[in-house]
DNA sequence: AGTCACATTGACGTTCACGTAAGGCAAACG
DNA sequence: CGTTTGCCTTACGTGAACGTCAATGTGACT
């Protein structure tokens, strides 16, 4: 364990595909806090894990605010009862919106394999009958 | 069938939840095709499926470019193969980020379960020894 | 005819999530 | 030792998706 499981901004910006502007800028919105090797910033396991949250979120189409309000029930650790009360709280709103985006998420699949059969249809029915 | 299933914009907007600038906004987007009566919109039936559609995919956090292009799949109906043929492929992308996101949805409710299971036992211990 | 409630068209403002220079520091290379 | 390379900060710019305000119009009461 040499601690060396930190990664420049450069590798981080490789292994993500994002670019270090939008690694900058997260760490100003305080959704990653990498440390400091004199100015140069040294991203920790833990900033990956929290990136990659952040990405996921951000495909669910989370805001960073969200996102950030999001990663903080991953992050609690050491606390009183009053704030796990509360993380279980936002966590289950949190689990309750994913859940029915996942009831949406089902109809617009269905719906799209609907319409792709149909084009099917039609299109085997043009193919016996080529007038236009 | 008196063609009245048609709304205004205050009636789409109740229904929608949807200011009245976002459908006309939608509207110079040409997201939406309302029918006028002189000045006013009139939204139909079409409209009204083309909306809902519009806000499910601003759900998944499809930009509304991406969306005008989805639509267009739901929309074929009088064609030629090339253009059928054509739209089956964008639906099979389509379908196949769907699917993936899934996954990823799937993911990402696992992980938030676990993380609130994690947070009952915590409170439990806590209260069987209320030493902080 | 008056006025009240809504609708419409500009046009400018705003927030979010970065992009894009401009200028400086510091290690590394030829 | 100069310069190229890579990262840093500061700051202004940008596109998307609307919000907001002003001026105008129009149908529906009273």
């Amino acid at each position: 364990m040499t601690d060396d499981d930190l990664m420049t901004i450069r590798q981080m910006c490789d292994t993500f595909e994002v670019t270090p502007r939008t690694l900058r800028f997260y760490e100003s919105k305080e959704l990653l806090a990498p440390k400091r090797e004199g100015q140069k910033r040294l991203f920790t396991r833990r900033d990956r894990a929290r990136l990659k949250l952040i990405l996921r979120g951000k495909r669910f189409g989370f805001s960073l605010e969200e996102i950030r309000q999001l990663l903080d029930l991953y992050e609690i650790g050491d606390d009183q009862e009053t704030q796990l009360t509360q993380a279980r709280a936002i966590a289950q709103n949190r689990l309750e919106d994913l859940k029915a985006r996942r009831v949406d998420l089902e109809e617009a699949i269905a719906d799209l394999e609907e319409q792709i059969a149909w084009g099917e249809e039609t299109l085997q029915k043009l193919r016996r009958n080529p007038a236009a």
